[in-house]
DNA sequence: ACCGCTATCGTGGTATACCATATATGAACG
DNA sequence: CGTTCATATATGGTATACCACGATAGCGGT
């Protein structure tokens, strides 16, 4: 829990006169993307966090009345997030391993859609971008930096998702990639996964440059896909 | 507004005796399915409708404090329902075509993956069911009760979506549908259109019972998508 | 010592008062 | 008559006080 209040009261601090925008975002907006970002960069499947949150306390750390926290409070509820139980508290969700792959599943269906109009919508050179997402592991296999590859790996299935040019996909896949991203660390440990992952990748790329509509889709889903395996054979840790 | 209004006040007459689950769900969540519903049955299309709500309004006919009507307006502002804008109103939106058309690619990715996953899930019992949804077309085309129609096609994808068996898919697309239903009315006119789309029903129900999983997906991605281009060519009147 | 009841407290839910500001209104001035 | 500026009003945003209710701990009885 400490780990959320000291995040959070980066913002007490005055922004430096940088008054660009003149905050025109509401306290329920701030309280908003401050706790959501808090919460994912908490490492909510290590069984030692603390992961009931306290009204009250939130609004001391932030320095606002109770109304825009709980307002912000609902909307991370909505989204799957955390889960208020009355007169008990407010609960950081740890995701069961069905849910966990139902979301993975998800991905796989939004992202394959995402490649597909990819191939029918995006340019040349957009596509031609992707590759260049891998160009440091290419002089180097991925087994030396799997911390950094993990990050590439999400910015490449990211990528695809833009590409496709839906906001509505983009916009839908980003709570999904960030619910996924909490188990990431579980998922990539196995090298050899890494480097199958790499070649999937490729192959993608060449589906997409190809404007092999049916192929960079299905390439894309089956990719996925595998991962929503992996996890149900390999994540017991997981509810 | 006021068939808004008109919908709301049902709840305000206390239920008469019909202490089921003792009322055990908040105010704010009350609030939150009853404007939904209300929007959902508002013909938000039609250029005559008011579309804008007060917050002090809603409190009147609701009966309740504006905490609660408020916290409900951000979710459904979160859901895409509602924006509002500081100092001017809450406005009820109108999707633009692109919007309608990005849910429809986002309706038809979702389903697909439910498809697929039904060909591998489902049991032989709940696949039978599908069939019995279209008994009453089969008997007499569909061109004579267009509305009945436009409802027993709803629930066809429902059923398939939920064949599927994943809960994220299927509240995922509750959202997605309570849009698309907002213009049906100019998506089945033509009854052509109906016809073809119970033989793709048909065709639909047969990869499934032959669990035939790339087929069943793809017939339904596709019957999907075809929507999305139907609407794209027909529905110059959204934005 | 153990069981049960009661009082207190902690918590989320709700109501309400207050605030800031964009818009509307109208009076005064040209 | 038109323009402009000041005042009023409406509206969403925020703060705060209050409430209901479950949990828990402490006290008393057996």
């Amino acid at each position: 829990m400490n780990s959320i209040v000291t995040l959070v009261q980066r913002t007490t601090s005055a922004t430096p006169l940088a008054l660009a925008p003149l905050n025109a975002t509401s306290l329920r907006d701030q309280a908003y993307a401050l706790l959501k970002t808090a919460i994912a960069d908490t490492d909510i499947y290590d069984p030692k966090q603390e992961l009931r949150l306290d009204e009250r306390q939130l609004t001391e750390a932030l320095g606002v009345s109770r109304t825009p926290i709980r307002e912000a409070l609902s909307l991370l509820e909505q989204e799957g997030f955390i889960r208020t139980v009355p007169r008990r508290g407010i609960y950081i969700i740890r995701k069961s391993k069905r849910e966990m792959i139902e979301m993975i599943q998800m991905w796989a269906a939004l992202e394959s859609m995402a490649a597909r109009l990819a191939t029918l919508n995006a340019s040349n050179a957009e596509i031609a971008k992707l590759r260049h997402l891998f160009d440091e592991f290419q002089t180097s296999p991925p087994s030396e930096h799997l911390c950094e590859y993990s990050d590439a790996n999400i910015a490449f299935h990211t990528a695809v998702i833009a590409l496709g040019g839906s906001q509505m996909i983009i916009d839908a896949t980003k709570n999904l990639l960030l619910h996924v991203r909490a188990i990431r660390r579980a998922t990539i440990t196995q090298m050899d996964r890494a480097a199958r992952s790499i070649i999937d990748h490729l192959k993608i790329i060449e589906a997409l440059e190809h404007r092999d509509t049916e192929l960079a889709e299905g390439l894309t889903r089956k990719h996925t896909l595998d991962l929503a395996a992996h996890v149900d054979r390999h994540c017991g840790f997981l509810g």
